[in-house]
DNA sequence: GTGAAAGCGCTAACAC
DNA sequence: GTGTTAGCGCTTTCAC
């Protein structure tokens, strides 16, 4: 049926061990040995079984990806980064969506075990660490955390700095008078949210602005989320004259909600959103933002895994990349 | 160093065939049998190879799902969908993007293959019948084509009525009296595309408009393509009064040109979209757009796969879901 | 119901 | 440089 590289050693005259030898590029073979082997794989169309192959060398050149979301645009950046850099060097990568779930991240997480691949990255549900978490971190294939740390794990982590994000944006809506600040979020669970919120907090108190606890809207990781949680601080009573939005789900869902309620950026309300996409600047105003290298932080994700594999990660590193307020114009001062 | 069903079976005092039957779930086994080996496992902390389970029985339980790039939201929603399907039976999905480049959609099919997927589903980047489509159709692993038809290869395919799309789209236009109406598209090479850009003409035609190929611009897949082509129109002498964008990525580069340019839509130019994203409706106008079933067309194609798998699939079946006209407000009538 | 044993297709010593 | 051979960890007959 299939044909095995027994089928392309016959034809080429040599036996198995050379013939794989010549495939695979390791090892001495003679030229002329090789050209036969190579020729006769060629004749017979002679596809390697990669499976097989994994099974024998214990490697299986494959690397798995646990993100929330692959519809998330800053996940999407964030793997095919990670993707360029692995496959450029023959890795494949196989992607699992855990949803923010923790459940779904445990079997996420247990399957991509279960295949064999050489390392992980995960992007974390949450910010203990969990029994799977731990149970990839002892393993001998290299866990990698993307964008949100772990502590106590003592494995590498391609992080941004999300609290010194978080507070450059309420800071620039502080400075423009706002006191009544929103935060829109989805989980204080998810690591990365939890550290934005703490950037909230500590802008706020910084400036001596009192943290008003019905100006906090959390929720899940969804546009509807966003909606939901923008929809209710606007609607209150004592309305918030910004809002921040701590990813770009929460930015779209909110933007849904002003636009609903009539409300004018900046007149009515000023805003300042997480992630910089291509239509923030397509909307009128255009979106002042807090901007994150995600295509860099999978790189760089890839690229410890790549370290890893080579024997050459040294100690656990925590990498930080920088994110970057790009002003632009959604932000004005509180309406009177 | 890593626990195998041996160390398992040894512990449960059993043989090894005995404790492959109760892990796997096949075959006779005691309950008493079971539970000895399943409590031996969990004490083990037992991860079962799913690369030597593949071997040995020849199936991966991974389908390869090759798309043009996942930043692309229309991907990322198809590949949500099939994922969607997919993991819920216990498949895994091994995703390879080929950017819309013949050689790599080869690399990319020949690794998936080469890792021995159970099925392979992609999203060809041509309508003529490559080698390598050809060679996959062959290939005891079914193939199931998404988004776009490859004529003569005899497989299921999963699509998207896109003459009748872009033709809506290009009428709508012509109903507000448009007659000098451009098109911003990717590669005629794709054949998705191509059907769009035959809808368009199709439509001028039935309107007996003539087709004016200075009107027409075609470029590469990316935001920046769309927007070069869109600017090459828009800045031309006798600049269209109205433009159909024959995709999301198009649409967001011709925005970016439009407002660059200064262009107030709908009473410099009106613009239809192929593809309805979040943000369209966040924009202003809300953009009239030609949506089409993505998420859906992932789960199908999921589901093609499930059938085949099955042995239930039956002749080659070839898909159409429609496509829908949302009718919002980047249209008018064109400017005197 | 259970065990022994033969592979799955390849890699990797080890001899020659 | 090349061949022989013993696995990799599991599934799967085939006896019992």
């Amino acid at each position: 049926m299939t044909v095995t590289i027994r089928d392309v050693a016959r034809r080429a005259g040599v036996s198995q061990a050379t013939a794989a030898r010549a495939l695979g590029g390791y090892g001495h073979v003679s030229g002329a040995a090789a050209r036969r082997v190579l020729s006769a794989a060629d004749e017979l169309g002679y596809l390697p079984n990669r499976i097989a192959r994994a099974l024998a060398s214990g490697v299986t050149w494959a690397v798995g990806l646990v993100i929330g979301d692959i519809e998330n645009p800053f996940f999407a950046a964030a793997a095919r980064g990670m993707s360029d850099v692995l496959e450029e060097r023959g890795h494949t990568v196989l992607l699992a969506n855990s949803d923010e779930d923790l459940d779904r991240e445990r079997v996420a997480i247990e399957t991509l075990r279960a295949r064999r691949v050489d390392a992980l990255v995960v992007v974390p549900s949450s910010g203990t660490a969990s029994p799977h978490l731990r149970a990839a971190a002892a393993d001998s294939a290299p866990l990698v955390l993307l964008d949100r740390p772990v502590r106590g794990l003592g494995v590498d982590s391609v992080t941004v700095d999300n609290e010194v994000g978080a507070r450059s944006a309420v800071e620039h809506l502080i400075s423009y008078g706002h006191r009544r600040i929103g935060l829109v979020s989805d989980a204080p669970e998810i690591p990365s949210s939890a550290e934005r919120i703490r950037g909230y907090r500590t802008a706020l108190a910084r400036a001596s602005v009192g943290v008003d606890d019905h100006l906090i809207a959390l929720g899940g990781p969804t546009h509807r989320d966003g909606y939901l949680g923008a929809r209710r601080l606007l609607e209150a009573p004592d309305r918030p004259t910004a809002l921040f939005t701590a990813n770009n789900m929460m930015t779209v869902g909110a933007m849904h909600a002003v636009r609903e309620l009539g409300l004018l950026i900046p007149n009515d309300i000023s805003l300042v959103g997480f992630d910089d996409l291509e239509w923030t600047t397509l909307v009128d105003p255009p979106l002042t933002v807090v901007s994150q290298p995600a295509t860099d932080l999978g790189r760089e994700a890839g690229r410890r895994v790549l370290a890893r594999l080579d024997g050459t990660g040294g100690r656990p590193r925590r990498i930080r990349l920088q994110t970057r307020l790009i002003v632009r114009g959604s932000c004005g001062p509180p309406a009177p």
